[in-house]
DNA sequence: GTTCTAGAAC
DNA sequence: GTTCTAGAAC
């Protein structure tokens, strides 16, 4: 990508730049070298000029046809409606159409836009940006003007439509825009279009336009339904998927008053009235809730890593389309600075054909470095295609990123990971410093690294699609993931915040968070192991006979350790037999539980009463971790409970809280979580307890930290409330979840490998995700004062 | 659960 | 060469 393409060229390339591409895809893209020309600006800005000089100019044969609205009615002025339809014949006819109108406000043009758009047209703006007082100059002293404007009356009409103009953006719709400054600028964009043959095409973008500074733009459009109910000239399927056109956007709130009196003389305005600027200005109160719960991405690996286009967008659309049932109020944009973006215009087809809803995924046409000052879309997390160093450098959207983001996003990436692997993904909290934060309200990048089908770039997978796909795919679940984890500590903040004033006045406790997400590994995989039981293996099979052998251990010493071993559990949903084997070096939870007083001089044992014993981990994975340990015989992990083991479960809990509250007493820094392991390692029911720090020389490997930070830890107020609702809870034994990713249990950013881990998460201080500061998941010092 | 260690990754 | 992971043994 060259960000430059994106918006500050001031003199436009010529169009023999693109036109063997615009050629090449003619074929597939029907119609699309036809041109929609929108000119905006005020009277006397020189717009009949500029359409005559194309009309009549043209040297490269495309046919031009003008649609004037101060002529359309037998040479009088006419309405925005004769002009339309004189457009959409146009178009149909192959021609391509020059809108010679104001336009100077959005919705004006946006049905102009859509028209493009539903004929699968591209459409340019003109924007004749010259000094008001040229244009009152002008329109003051000429004469004969086709919609009768001079004199006195011009200069008036002039300067209240100037007040009220908004500068074209490429979110209304347009591929391209050019702004013209001055008379110079005008003949060039003359001589662009007058010399544009029949199937070329212009670069996308926004050319010439001096005010850096970013004009007032709304996210309203981004709320509201596209409105389907005019232009009903399309056929087909029904676009599920669309960039942001003008037609879905609704008129901004002005910040001036408009004079509801006033009309234009070449169109009747529409004034707003109170109604609609309440309407819109509840709607603006989401507008940041909007923008941090919008992920904004490249296609990733399909560039520089040359993954083939089509496989690509199957993967996009397929995991853009899980992820988005799995959560709700979240937003994805695929972002692609070309319009003639092939991967963008698969991903639309595929997500039609998928029924996605388009306010909730959709692609965009733009500078992802600029989604707000040039389009203004607000977008708080954009991703990154990275390289595998997490450096800056090589082109494309990285280098784009890098440089918009400034020194300090190669500090804040540095202190998170060193580097990526194919498939994964890292959170960088961009720091408030950066200009891409401060000027386009980022907050976080992703950056993520898929897969490489370059020969001359790393990880080459030498045209392996079966594998990277697979990749490609786990590259997009980790980035959506990771956008999912923001999202939800950022709601879980907005809760808490909301929370706390409810309780302060006297209401209920605070709300769940609206996403339905329950983990980090979503209740989807939970709900499919509901389902599957494993049964054992004949590899099992040999260790269930040797621990039951008259050599094995002799901590299977009593008669009830031997069935306990082979256990049949019922399963209510499918009567799949669960069996659970314990080897010999995972009995000494069950041993000290049976026989206590054997250990009673061990320094590890913190309390002891008839229904468990509380004891230091012997490998503690954190500052603080010990383990509540059942002495009920026959309990040897969750999958055992039902619902006569509340009572028991309840008194465990408590146990354990006592001790949490005990530790916090003399460490206020700690935070703790209480839970079982999905499915334990060492037998006879024991109830984790351990502080969030994970600072330990134990925790040395994935299925450790994994089993402590991923739903296979499975929180005791939940389990106790499963039971509670269902009379049994539901345990997964997927080795997946162990051998997933690393992630940070904090901020949720992937890193490469346990010591980066550990390096990053003595330093993460972001919040716990949404769901852990909640139903008491998490105890803390700040709780254990509450409760005093 | 840990320890050991081959070999992959760096 | 060193670091790190993952599988086997216990």
């Amino acid at each position: 990508m060259d960000p430059d393409a994106g918006g500050s060229s001031s003199s436009p390339p010529p169009p023999s730049a693109t036109s063997g591409a615009g050629a090449e895809t003619k074929e597939e893209e029907r119609g699309s070298q036809q041109v929609v020309l929108v000119l905006v600006g005020p009277p006397g800005s020189g717009k009949s000029t500029f359409a005559e000089a194309v009309v009549g100019g043209s040297t490269a044969g495309r046919p031009w046809v003008r649609v004037c609205q101060d002529t359309i009615g037998n040479g009088k002025a006419g309405t925005k409606i004769q002009c339309l339809k004189a457009a959409s014949d146009a178009l149909k006819e192959g021609k391509s159409v020059l809108i010679d109108r104001c336009n100077l406000e959005r919705e004006q043009r946006a049905d102009f836009v859509k028209l493009g758009g539903t004929l699968h047209t591209d459409v340019h703006a003109i924007s004749l940006d010259l000094p008001a007082k040229v244009c009152i100059s002008r329109a003051v002293s000429r004469k004969g003007h086709e919609g009768n404007l001079q004199g006195g009356k011009a200069a008036l009409v002039v300067n209240r439509m100037l007040q009220k103009k908004e500068t074209p953006l490429l979110t209304e719709g347009f591929s391209r825009i050019m702004c013209c400054n001055d008379d110079g600028d005008i003949k060039k964009a003359v001589d662009l279009y007058n010399g544009l043959g029949p199937s070329d095409s212009l670069p996308s973008g926004v050319f010439g336009q001096k005010s850096k500074k970013p004009v007032q733009v709304g996210i309203m459009k981004f709320l509201k339904k596209a409105d389907t109910s005019s232009v009903e000239t399309s056929s087909g399927p029904k676009l599920a998927l669309t960039e942001i056109k003008p037609a879905q956007q609704n008129p901004l709130p002005k910040q001036e008053n408009v004079e509801a009196g006033f009309a234009c003389p070449m169109e009747v305005e529409k004034g707003l009235n109170d109604k609609m600027e309440n309407e819109e200005h509840a709607k603006e109160i989401d507008y940041c809730d909007v923008g941090s719960r919008t992920l904004a991405f490249p296609s990733i690996s399909t560039a520089d890593f040359q993954f083939d286009l089509d496989r690509a967008s199957d993967v996009i659309v397929d995991t853009a389309f899980k992820f988005l049932q799995k959560f709700d109020n979240i937003r994805l944009v695929l972002v692609d600075l070309s319009e003639k973006s092939r991967i963008l215009s698969l991903v639309k087809q595929k997500a039609a054909k998928k029924s996605i809803d388009s306010n909730r995924f959709f692609t965009y046409v733009g500078d992802i470095t600029q989604l707000h000052t040039k389009g203004g879309l607000q977008c708080s997390v954009i991703a990154n295609a990275a390289n595998w160093r997490l450096k800056p450098g090589g082109g494309g959207v990285n280098a784009a990123i890098y440089n918009a983001a400034g020194e300090s996003l190669q500090h804040a990436t540095k202190k998170c990971a060193d580097a990526l692997r194919p498939g994964t993904s890292v959170v960088v909290p961009l720091p408030s410093t950066s200009p891409l934060h401060q000027r386009e309200g980022v907050t976080h990048v992703i950056h993520v690294l898929g897969p490489n089908m370059n020969p001359m770039r790393p990880d080459y997978l030498k045209n392996d699609y079966t594998r990277g796909s697979k990749i490609l795919c786990e590259a997009y679940n980790s980035l959506f993931e990771s956008f999912a984890s923001i999202v939800q500590s950022y709601m879980g903040k907005q809760n808490n915040e909301s929370g706390a004033e409810k309780s302060a006045s006297g209401g209920t406790s605070p709300n769940d968070t609206k996403m339905k997400r329950e983990d980090s590994h979503g209740s989807e995989r939970m709900k499919k192991h509901k389902l599957f039981q494993p049964i054992m293996t004949s590899k099992q099979q040999h260790e269930c006979t040797k621990v039951n052998g008259p050599k094995c251990h002799a901590d299977a010493m009593t008669s009830s350790a031997v069935p306990s071993q082979t256990r049949q559990v019922d399963n209510k949903r499918n009567d799949v037999v669960t069996r659970k084997t314990w080897g010999s070096w995972a009995q000494s939870l069950y041993e000290l539980a049976m026989n206590p007083e054997k250990y009673k001089n061990s320094d590890s044992i913190l309390e002891t009463s008839d229904e468990y014993i509380v004891l230091k981990d012997l490998y503690p994975k954190a500052k603080r971790h010990i383990l509540v340990i059942s002495r009920m015989d026959g309990l040897d992990s969750l999958a055992d409970v039902k619902k006569e083991h509340l009572p028991l479960l309840r008194r465990m809990h408590s146990a354990g809280v006592k001790w949490a509250q005990k530790f916090l007493e003399e460490d206020a820094a700690l935070e703790f979580r209480l839970g079982y392991h999905s499915v334990p390692s060492m037998r006879q029911l024991h109830l984790h307890i351990v502080s969030q720090d994970f600072n330990s020389a134990s925790l040395k490997n994935k299925k450790h930290w994994n089993s402590f930070t991923t739903s296979f830890f499975r929180d005791s107020v939940d389990v106790i409330e499963e039971i509670e609702q269902n009379g049994s809870t539901t345990t997964s034994s997927d080795e997946k979840i162990l051998a997933m990713e690393l992630r940070c249990h904090r901020c949720r950013s992937a890193h490469p490998n346990i010591p980066k881990l550990k390096s990053h998460i003595a330093i993460c201080k972001s919040s716990f995700p949404s769901h852990l500061l909640q139903k008491n998941r998490l105890l803390s010092s700040t709780m254990h004062m509450d409760r005093k």
